[in-house]
DNA sequence: TTATGTAACTTGCAATAAGCAAGTGACTAG
DNA sequence: CTAGTCACTTGCTTATTGCAAGTTACATAA
C-alpha cells in the first residue's frame, strides 16, 4: 500500500491526508472491522466463529471485511484441513499491535457506556475461550 | 443514552451487544467521527475550522456528526460571540478521555502506514496551532 | 446602499455501502 | 440419498455518503 512511484512525496495510497488517525480510519473506520480484530484478539479463527458473535455480522460483509484486513495485511488466512476443506484466520503482528486501540476503546467505553462489560469480565470471557481448545 | 426503564437490565441503547467496543463504534464506528475529536484535541474549536482540515470533511457529515456527539456527550458547544453569531465546540471530560484511543491510532497508524506523520510531528504542528492563539 | 464576504449550517440528489434472505459447492455423517 | 456444516456468493432493498448549491445572519468595503 505504498506510493512506490513517489518516493519524494509518501502518502498512503488512497489516504485522505498525511494523518495516521485519517489513514488508520481508511481501513479500520467503520462499525465491523475492528469487532472481527477484537475476536481474533479474543482467540476466534474462523468464519462461522466470526458470525456466532452477538453482534451478528452479516455474511457478506464479513467476507468483504476479512478480505480487506488479508489484502491490508492485518490477519492472515490459512488452511488448516483439507476434506472437508477448513480455513483459519490469526493476526499477523501488524494486527496484534492493533490490541492497544481495542484496549483503550474498552477502557473508554466500558466507563463511560452503561450496562457494557469491564476490562476484567471480557478477559475473564478471554480466558474460558481459550480453556475451550 | 441510558436505559432509564430498565435499571435491571441496562444495555446502552441501540447497543449490538453489552460490548464497550461494539457499543464505542456504533458511535465512532465511522471514517470522520475521530477526526472532528482529533481537531478538537488539537485545539481547533469552530465549524469552519473543522472543515478546514486536509482531509475535507463534507459539510452535512459534518453537521450531523456534530450533532451526534453533542447528544453523546462527547463535546459541548456554546456562543462565544452574537452580532455575528459564532459558535465553538469543546470536549469534555468524556470526549478529552477519548484521548488514548487517538494515541494509540497515532502509533499504529504511523508505524504501519507509509507516508503517515509521527507522533512527533503530529505534537510540533499541535504546537504551533496554539501559538496562534 | 448596493455589493461582496464570512460563518454556520440546510437541502436535494446521485452514488456508494449496508443489511437481509436465499442460494451455492464441497464434503461428511447417518 | 437425505440432512447438515462450513465458507462463502448473489440479488435486492434500504440507508448512508458525498457533492453541489442554497440559506440566514451579520460585517465590511466601495
Amino acid at each position: 500500500m505504498i506510493d512506490q512511484k513517489n518516493p519524494g512525496k509518501e502518502v498512503c495510497v488512497d489516504g485522505r491526508s498525511p494523518c495516521p488517525v485519517a489513514c488508520s480510519l481508511d481501513l479500520l473506520g467503520d462499525k465491523w472491522t475492528l469487532l472481527v480484530v477484537r475476536d481474533l484478539l479474543l482467540g476466534k479463527t474462523t468464519y462461522t466463529e466470526f458470525q456466532k458473535s452477538p453482534e451478528g455480522i452479516p455474511t457478506n460483509i464479513l467476507a468483504e471485511r476479512l478480505k480487506r484486513l488479508l489484502a491490508a495485511g492485518v490477519i492472515e488466512k490459512s488452511r488448516y484441513q483439507d476434506r472437508p476443506v477448513r480455513y483459519a484466520y490469526h493476526l499477523t503482528k501488524k494486527g496484534r499491535d492493533l490490541r492497544p486501540v481495542l484496549s483503550a476503546m474498552i477502557d473508554w467505553g466500558s466507563r463511560y457506556i452503561p450496562g457494557t462489560l469491564t476490562r476484567e469480565q471480557i478477559e475473564a470471557m478471554a480466558a474460558q475461550l481459550s480453556e475451550n481448545t
